[in-house]
DNA sequence: GCAATGATTTACT
DNA sequence: GTAAATCATTGCC
């Protein structure tokens, strides 16, 4: 079942981040649809500084951000890895959850293809720029709405105990200041995907 | 118009 | 452990 954007147009980001833990992320990229289960998750706020529209400024870059939540906002970093958000929250509220990680549950000999066929499986998804070259994201999907059918978040209805998720500071933001220390970052608790 | 800089990954010493 | 790869976006001139 696709999660309703009624899901991701709630108010609280870090909520929402915590409630993606154990969905399923899919892509249909090129006539091939690839999925894996969301295992590392960040929440940013314009109220905060680790955030693209900190101060909830404007640009070219993250205005899909301002759009309702549901869409999709995919920025390119350090010059070559692509990074998946999901926005969330009412129009002209620029919040987002990052995908830092997930595990492949389907598709996987063609994510070992776009990945150049690795040895060990579990570099596969492990990282936020992983993911996207797995699953196939590029800029082509930003400011996608995630009820169509090129990326979207399935309900594979695993209930996710709060005992399993662990929270801690977010990564790679230490220009934040002090936001850099809201403990923001979900994970699954023991997971084999998760970034390092 | 131009220089600085990442919500990173990978390879090499 | 350190560094290189690599470029769109940003902010300042």
């Amino acid at each position: 079942m696709k999660l309703p954007d009624s899901f991701y147009r709630r108010t609280n980001v870090v909520k929402i981040a915590r409630e993606l833990l154990g969905k399923v992320l899919f892509t249909n990229v090129g006539g091939i649809i690839t999925a894996g289960m969301i295992v590392e998750t960040e929440a940013y706020s314009w109220r905060e500084k680790g955030c693209h529209a900190y101060g909830a400024k404007k640009t070219n870059r993250n205005a899909v951000m301002f759009e309702r939540g549901g869409h999709t906002y995919v920025y390119l970093c350090y010059g070559m890895h692509h990074l998946f958000n999901i926005v969330t929250n009412e129009t002209n509220i620029p919040e987002a959850v990052l995908i830092r990680a997930v595990q492949p549950v389907h598709g996987i000999e063609e994510m070992m293809i776009r990945r150049g066929n690795l040895k060990n499986e579990f570099h596969l998804t492990s990282g936020p720029g992983k993911l996207t070259k797995a699953l196939g994201i590029d800029r082509k999907l930003n400011g996608k709405f995630l009820m169509g059918d090129e990326v979207w978040v399935e309900d594979a209805g695993r209930r996710i105990s709060s005992r399993d998720i662990l929270e801690s500071p977010r990564i790679g933001i230490d220009y934040a200041g002090d936001d850099a220390r809201l403990p923001w970052r979900f994970t699954l608790n023991g997971n084999d995907w998760l970034s390092k």
